[in-house]
Parts: structure tokens; C-alpha cells; sequence
RNA sequence: GGCCAAGUAGCUCAGUUGGUAGAGCAGCGGAUUGAAAAUCCGCGUGUCGGUGGUUCGAUUCCGCCCUUGGCCA
């Protein structure tokens, strides 16, 4: 207990999709020393504003974000590389006295970041490459068969339709001669290094937070979102296969360019895309987290959240 | 006003030669260890437009009515 109150704090502001998370934190940096650190798998890409909702200039320069802004859409991110890069940022927040803030709904990064990950090797494109072309000819099942031969105990937790779990299994195998399983199994229950606070922000009803999802879209269009993706398919160098660009909205409106699809089918996809992300998110949030959840609409949520904050920095 | 077509799940539709119905999408629940805004799994009761009739039994056949679309006036 008296170790645990010796580890500096930090804090996670965590939501769905659209549920209001930026606006609070840049009103938290106004009154509290923190420093935001974003946890999101797509406002890491530059170029990529207007459909990840990134806070624009005017407001980054009121309440700077980290790790926006650190990849080219050509690029890949990953989890185990978020945790390397927060844990720097963390510490250079706490060095100077001041309190990380991790904000976003990227709910794997933070359970990476809390509590670590097995020691596996990074993606291995050329490998990758080979065994879909192994799939092609064979079908994903018969690559799972091929994985229950190597590891059994993982094939037992991945489904035979999940091609991007049965292609990572192999390919740890491949890289390391060993079973991911083992390797996961001799991961240590690591302690981050700090105290955290958890906060969730998020509407009571799941209509309303639909709501928020519809309306958001078509202010993204306002803005100039097809522009945006237009601008991104005429570089020339990106496809729609790269994890950018199958973040949500963009994947949608890159195949209304390509005419896959009219513009209403478009925006129906897009709002549809992101309320399956917030349901998503939302079972991470109701099984991970013991964390103090709050309503955006509910006027005390500000003055319960300057509570929270009071009470724990203050411990 | 007359003729024709359609009315079935939130949406688009299939189907029942008469035994009260099922797909896709949406939605809901879940999984999640270097792609995670990704990837994957599970979940289908709805006055079959209304009302009368025929029938042991009607969402299905018949009559009338309502709604929508088209054609003719």
C-alpha cells in the first residue's frame, strides 16, 4: 500500500467514440499540471484530421497532444510500440512535476500500457505476405489446422475464420521457433509504474451517443472530409488495405471515390462503421475497467470530475 | 374517378402449391497481446396493411376498405 503511494500518478480518460473525451481534457489541462497524451490508433496519422476527429490547431495550442501526428498513413502502428512511446512521454510529463493524462478510446493501448505485454517479436511484412499468399491457395481454416499441429492452446482460443489472429500465431512461431502461447504465459504481472485514476466518459443512453455519431459524421463532411481522402488516394502510394486507411470513415469514403458506392450509401456506412466502433469499445470498457464512469449531458459530471481529480492528486 | 402493381423484422426483400415465416443490412451481446477505428464469434415473435368471408385451419384463396407507386382519364 505505502509502495503504492509512492508511484507518481497518472491518469486515463477513457470513452467510446464521440462521447466528448477532448473537449473535457483540454478543460482539465486549463485547471490541473497535466499533459495529454493521446491513446489513439488513428490520430497517430498525419494528414489524417478532419475524419479522426483531431483536435485542431487553435486547440492544440492550448492543450498540446502527444503522439498525434507521429506516422505517415503509409505506416503501420502498433500497440507494443504506443506502450514504448507513452511510457517516454509519461516520464518526461513526470519530470517535470506535472501529470500524464492519457486521453482516447483505444482500448488495447491502454491495456497494453497498464499492463504490459508478452515478449513477442514485431510484424514481419515479407513474412506476412507469404502466408496470405498460403491462404489463398489453402484457406484460412486449413492454416489454423496447421496452427493447432504448432500450438494447440492458441488455436484453441482463435477461431478458424480469424485470419489476422491465425496469421500472428504463425508467424510468432516462425520468428521465434516457439508457441505464442508459452510466450504468453511467461509474461510477468508488470505494474506500469504508476498510479492510475481511470475516468470513463460516456452518454447513459446508447441513443443519444448514436446521436452524437450521426450528427459528428456530417459535420465531418462540412469540414471537407472527402477532401481530405481524396487528397490521401491522389498521393498515389496509399491503398486501401493499409490500417490507415481502413480506419472508419476513411475505408467508406475511399470506395465512394473509387465508385464502389453513392454518397448516401457512403454516409450510411460511415455512421454505421462507427456505432459498431463504440459498441466495441464499450465492451472493453464494461469488462476491463473499475473505473468512475460519467455522462457528458449529466451538468455535476465536470465538478464530480474536478472532484476525482482533487481528491487523487492530492493523495 | 377507372385499370395495374405493391404492402411480410428498424431497412431492402424472399417465402409459404392453405398447417402462423427467413436472408442480407442495421441493431444487441461477446472475444481481443506488435494491424485494434483492425479482426472475429454469437443472437431472428414479426398484429405477414385492416376487416369480413370460404375452410378443421388463412400471412397464403375470395370480397370490401386503407396506404404507396405507375398507367389511363
Amino acid at each position: 500500500m505505502s509502495t503504492a503511494q509512492q508511484l507518481p500518478p497518472a491518469i486515463f480518460l477513457m470513452g467510446p467514440t464521440a462521447a466528448g473525451k477532448t473537449g473535457l481534457a483540454v478543460e482539465l489541462v486549463q485547471r490541473y499540471p497535466v499533459d495529454i497524451i493521446s491513446v489513439d490508433s488513428a490520430m497517430v496519422y498525419r494528414q489524417m484530421d478532419i475524419g479522426t476527429a483531431k483536435p485542431d490547431a487553435d486547440i492544440l495550442s492550448q492543450a498540446p497532444h502527444r503522439l498525434i501526428d507521429i506516422r505517415d498513413p503509409a505506416e503501420s502502428y502498433s500497440a507494443a510500440e504506443f506502450r514504448a512511446d507513452a511510457l517516454v512521454e509519461m516520464a518526461k510529463i513526470t519530470a517535470q512535476g506535472r501529470v500524464p493524462l492519457l486521453v482516447g478510446g483505444t482500448m488495447l493501448y491502454f491495456r497494453a500500457l497498464a499492463g504490459g505485454l508478452a515478449t513477442l517479436p514485431s510484424a514481419d511484412p515479407e513474412l506476412r505476405k507469404q502466408l496470405e499468399a498460403e491462404a489463398r491457395q489453402l484457406g484460412w481454416p486449413a492454416l489454423h489446422q496447421r496452427l493447432h499441429d504448432l500450438d494447440p492452446v492458441i488455436a484453441e482460443r482463435i477461431h478458424p475464420n480469424d485470419p489476422q489472429r491465425i496469421q500472428r500465431a504463425l508467424e510468432v512461431i516462425s520468428l521465434t521457433g516457439r508457441p505464442m502461447s508459452e510466450l504468453q504465459n511467461e509474461q510477468s504481472q508488470v505494474n506500469c509504474g504508476y498510479r492510475i485514476l481511470r475516468l470513463v466518459i460516456c452518454p447513459d443512453s446508447r441513443a443519444v451517443l448514436h446521436q452524437r455519431i450521426e450528427q459528428r459524421f456530417v459535420q465531418m463532411l462540412q469540414h471537407g472530409f472527402l477532401q481530405e481522402v481524396q487528397a490521401l488516394q491522389q498521393r498515389g502510394d496509399l491503398n486501401a488495405d493499409m490500417p490507415s486507411m481502413r480506419c472508419v470513415g476513411y475505408r467508406q469514403a475511399w470506395g465512394f471515390l473509387q465508385g464502389e458506392m453513392d454518397q448516401p450509401e457512403m454516409i450510411r456506412k460511415s455512421q454505421a462503421a462507427t456505432r459498431q466502433l463504440a459498441k466495441r469499445q464499450l465492451t472493453w470498457l464494461r469488462r476491463e475497467t473499475e473505473a468512475l464512469w460519467y455522462d457528458p449531458q449529466w451538468e455535476d459530471a465536470r465538478k464530480a470530475v474536478q472532484q476525482d481529480f482533487d481528491r487523487f492528486l492530492e493523495s
